[in-house]
DNA sequence: TGGCGGAATAGACTATGTCTAAAACACGAC
DNA sequence: GTCGTGTTTTAGACATAGTCTATTCCGCCA
């Protein structure tokens, strides 16, 4: 996947910097903090600053290539996966699965009175099985 | 509702500051934060310390008079409806409802393979309407 | 070469939450 | 009553997440 451009095409200035962050968090399949985005990029890039991090995937997420997942406690993680979806969390080691959106229904959400619905996950805790 | 004895029969032993805590933040409806519940009991019992409040907090939720709910970033809110329901949050002001679980039906969480749920909730996000 | 503007940097700052060591307290044995 | 043991409370240190600020850096254009 060519990330340059798809930076360049959704309207964000290419830096060394951002390439290295951004080329991180999209490809990786889970879900991290930005610490720990921090954390691998500086094993590439060892003058990267916390700072720079935290904007770029802020950045990212304005821009639409990234989204905030409010999963766990005291983090935000980030996730590579902008269409809507379900997630699940293993409530042992935290790992965060994503659920198809197709894989589960939802009803009902419609017709509460006195809410407008703009979005809506299910979030489902438990163990991950072997198989 | 008398929370001493809840506290109780739930095997608490009640002392002045965990009754305080109780009492605030079982009779809240919001959904609280520990810090903004120190604030609280604080002003009727001003020498209460932020360690009791925590540790107060964490103990009721263990003994399952309260439940802890990711909703928001960078803190937990304490809920004290401890019975499965959903949630709704309105993206502008950050104000958390409780959606009964009756209220919205949720299928084919139990035929995800290679995932043992225990537990699941619906998070809806929008604008809660004047009505 | 000089200047301009955006980006990166270090570090300060705030907030949430946990931990530790010491003091306070409750309660039973004598 | 006094002592000793347990548990609770307390203040403050510590850890982590996240934001902000002031300065430096860098690319680009005249």
């Amino acid at each position: 996947m060519d990330v340059l451009n798809l930076m360049r095409r959704h309207g964000i200035q290419p830096t060394p910097q951002r390439l290295a962050v951004a080329e991180h968090v999209l490809s990786a399949r889970a879900h991290l903090t930005a610490d720990r985005v921090w954390e691998r990029v500086r094993r590439k890039c060892p003058t990267v600053s916390r700072a720079t991090v935290y904007n770029t995937l802020n950045l990212l997420v304005k821009k639409g290539l990234l989204r905030t997942q409010i999963l766990k406690e005291g983090t935000v993680v980030f996730d590579s996966h902008v269409e809507a979806h379900h997630h699940f969390v293993d409530v042992q080691t935290g790992r965060i699965y994503d659920i198809p959106w197709n894989a589960i229904r939802v009803s009902g959400h419609a017709a509460l009175r006195g809410f407008d619905v703009r979005e809506y996950q299910v979030i489902l805790r438990g163990r991950r099985r072997a198989k």
